[in-house]
DNA sequence: TTGCGTGCAAAGGTTTTGCATGGCA
DNA sequence: TGCCATGCAAAACCTTTGCACGCAA
């Protein structure tokens, strides 16, 4: 019986620490391991890549990738109450990387729809809408 | 004055051919050249990568990178018509990891919605709506 | 003590770059 | 003939893995 993260370490509460004091915000791993490099307490980068992996499939933090140049990133998820936000999509800006809440009965017409003509029950919770919010783009050119 | 891509090559030719007849599927550059050696005619890793950034670059296909584990993703942008609503959404499996790509109106409809109604404007290449397929659903416990 | 966690180094993979050669116009 | 394009190899990356040691419980 292998249990994942049964135990508690300084690394992860640093790393978890840095995570959750930027939410919405793109971290990649290497901005994690100059972070700590720079607080004087570094962490190992196999070290870092384990326990975001860890966190990933918690559904603590969200990793996604926008260019694979520079690697993936990592985002603290903020809601704690995993309810409220079963109802509703979340719409994220690439430019100010700001997270909105949506909640439209569109959204939930558009959820069945695909379940029931696509056969694919979306887990609203892990799915994100990226995009350029109305801000953002009345304040391009 | 430097212009990229001025020069017609058979490498080029082959490149885009193979992209073309294969609309609106994800293909990686490793792809692209295992199918050239099999074909007799390999084209280096690096003509591949440069070439595909210029195809990038110009709008012919667009660079997708779902997971960084498997590196990035190119397709072929059948319609230079934007507005045309032919483009489509990606759905990613929880459990099994396929990746599903659906062209649907009412997904047209949803990023019309939420660009007049919530003023956002949705970009498809990025977002990957995450979920369970129906094959995954049926074979669970 | 038990067994997960950590760090180091090496490996594995994708993508980029330098440089000499090849090929289009 | 000019240059750009190509190919090879090496480099530069990000990420994973193996292994011995450290540390939480």
């Amino acid at each position: 019986m292998k249990q994942n993260g049964s135990y508690k370490t300084k690394q992860k509460e640093k790393i978890l620490q840095y995570l959750t004091s930027h939410p919405s915000k793109h971290i990649t791993a290497q901005e994690i391991s100059m972070h700590m490099n720079a607080e004087g307490t570094p962490i190992g980068t196999a070290t870092i890549y384990r326990y975001l992996d860890q966190l990933v499939t918690d559904g603590t933090i969200r990793k996604y990738t926008i260019d694979s140049r520079t690697g993936a990133c990592f985002e603290y998820l903020p809601h704690t109450d995993k309810k409220a936000c079963e109802r509703h999509f979340h719409l994220k800006c690439m430019q100010c990387e700001r997270l909105y809440h949506v909640t439209c009965e569109h959204l939930c017409e558009l959820e069945l729809h695909i379940l029931e003509h696509h056969g694919f029950q979306i887990d609203q919770s892990k799915t994100v809408l990226y995009g350029i919010c109305e801000t953002c783009r009345n304040h391009k050119n």
